[in-house]
RNA sequence: GCGGGAAUAACUCAGUGGUAGAGUGCAACCUUGCCAAGGUUGACGUCGCGGGUUCGAAUCCCGUUUCCCGCUCCA
């Protein structure tokens, strides 16, 4: 049973140290917040999944990494700064504001008056100023998405690496939009992350692909612990598409706010790399593109069956990082009553995003001997290299379960007097319990064998 | 940006003009102790911020910031 309200998540998220509000301090800053230190931890996590998934797990994509300060003319050739500049208009009358090209009749929606401001931009792009003077020319953009990054870097790649069709290129980063309603938490939000694949592949391949990547993509996020009761597929109409989409499949995700895109996967045909090429002319584009006078190459890829230079078609998959850790939080938020009657709190999150992998607990914290031998088995696991391993001595063992039962922590390694050889039973000692998070249930195993119970645990 | 609601301790909230409260949590110690256990002690708030009214403001008024809900958007 996933959360039900977005406040329960956010206070959660407040309470134990995953997000917080960005600038906090001064009142905050609005549509921007900071991950704590579980919530980075889980975001991590999340993230090297993915790239583990793409460029790890696979033999057909390259890595990389691209500034976030962007050329204008990156953006330019994109289209980001003719349509990501929306002109709104006010109504004098009622103080509504409305995007210009959506009144009908210039005529105000609410009140009906046509008491209208002129149409004004409202650019969703960031810029900054780059070097020492700031004037109207030497300005850079915050990229309003990634994927821009891996366009302008497609001939570096395929130089470097001698890639042949198809292949991929995966990026993980920051991108900025000044959105005019930041909201949801960290739904919408203006600074975020996105984890984006552009995936080219020959002209006329591109459809299969289209429905292959849709079809993994889906895959991996229930490899992420979300079900498929709250996971649906949204296939954009012809209106909805992007300037660069010949078609788009959206990723939808019950939120506890609703039902929103937590990924979309779109078909963005040669728009791009075409774009973002001089003489486009000789290229025989599919996609209507502007001529370019401003780049330097022609962004083409050799096709070895026709000994032809061509423009391979894109597939891109582009999931947002913080829509993504949200969706896994609202998954996992789980409220138990016991069997004792009392109430918990646990985050059914997935292993391996949990941001403690395993606590380690003295029964007794106010026993040297115990809360020592508790300091080996942390440091002995901690070696593992599975993640965070929790020393755990804050009041007492029934607390100390629920606390890490509220932040996902899937297993908690108690030291008792059996294990330092005090307890009822000798044959016990350098024993410990594996008390899992889901069940409660408790297994005693030799401190031995724990590094290759963890570790299996972990590696599944 | 518009309309509606809200902001008091880390969290959930009470307090409606007269000396800032509760529960939970947190910290220290005790308890042969395994699922928010019991006990003792303790820390934490110029009541989001800035003005105004008043002898006196957490409380009334104005502005502002942030969050939530609708319009909008799309990673």
């Amino acid at each position: 049973m996933p959360a039900k309200t977005m406040d329960s998540l956010v206070s959660l998220c407040k309470r134990r140290g995953f997000i917080f509000q960005s600038s906090d301090i001064y009142g905050g800053l609005q549509g921007l917040y900071d991950y704590g230190p579980l919530g980075v931890e889980l975001k991590n996590n999340l993230k090297s999944s993915w790239w583990r998934s793409m460029v790890y797990e696979r033999d057909d994509i390259e890595g990389l990494d691209a500034a976030i300060l962007t050329h204008r003319y990156v953006l330019r050739h994109s289209g980001h700064e003719a349509t990501f500049t929306d002109p709104m208009v006010d109504c004098k009358d009622c103080k509504s504001r409305w995007r210009a090209d959506q009144l009908k009749k210039g005529r105000c929606e609410k009140c009906g008056g046509n008491n209208l401001t002129e149409p004004r931009p409202f650019n969703l792009m960031f810029k900054t100023t780059v070097g020492p003077v700031a004037d109207d020319d030497n300005f850079a953009y915050l990229r309003p998405e990634t994927a821009q990054g891996i366009f302008s870097n497609f001939k570096n790649v395929i130089d470097s690496t001698s890639r042949k069709l198809p292949f991929g290129i995966a990026q993980i980063g920051k991108a900025f939009r000044n959105e005019i309603t930041p909201r949801n938490f960290i739904f919408r939000v203006r600074e975020f992350e996105q984890m984006e694949l552009e995936y080219f592949v020959k002209p006329g391949t591109d459809d299969e692909w289209h429905a292959r990547w849709v079809e993994q993509r889906i895959n991996w996020w229930k490899e992420q612990g979300l079900t498929s009761d709250n996971l649906q597929q949204y296939h954009q109409t012809k209106e909805e598409l992007a300037h660069y989409a010949k078609a788009t499949v959206d990723i939808l995700y019950r939120f506890p706010h609703g039902v929103e895109e937590l990924e979309g996967i779109a078909n963005r045909t040669d728009y791009d790399l075409g774009s973002h090429s001089k003489k486009s002319d000789d290229l025989g584009l599919t996609a209507h593109v502007e001529p370019n006078d401003d780049s330097i190459v022609k962004l083409t890829i050799m096709d070895f069956e026709t000994q032809k230079q061509i423009v391979p078609f894109v597939i891109e998959p582009s999931a947002g990082v913080d829509r993504g850790v949200l969706a896994v939080l609202t998954e996992a938020y789980t409220e138990e009553t016991l069997e004792n009657g009392t109430q918990r709190i646990v985050l059914k999150l997935k292993p391996h995003l949990s941001p403690i992998k395993v606590a380690v607990m003295p029964l007794a914290r106010n026993n040297h001997e115990i809360v020592e031998k508790a300091r080996q088995v942390k440091s002995l696991l901690m070696k593992l290299g599975v993640g965070r391993i929790y020393f755990e001595d804050s009041g007492n063992i029934g607390k100390a379960y629920r606390k890490n039962d509220e932040v996902g922590t899937p297993l908690c390694v108690t030291i008792d007097f059996d294990t330092i050889g005090k307890g009822d039973n000798t044959s016990l000692s350098d024993t410990v319990t594996i008390r899992d998070r889901d069940t409660m249930k408790q297994e005693r195993i030799a401190i031995a064998t724990l590094s290759e119970y963890i570790k299996n645990y972990f590696s599944e």
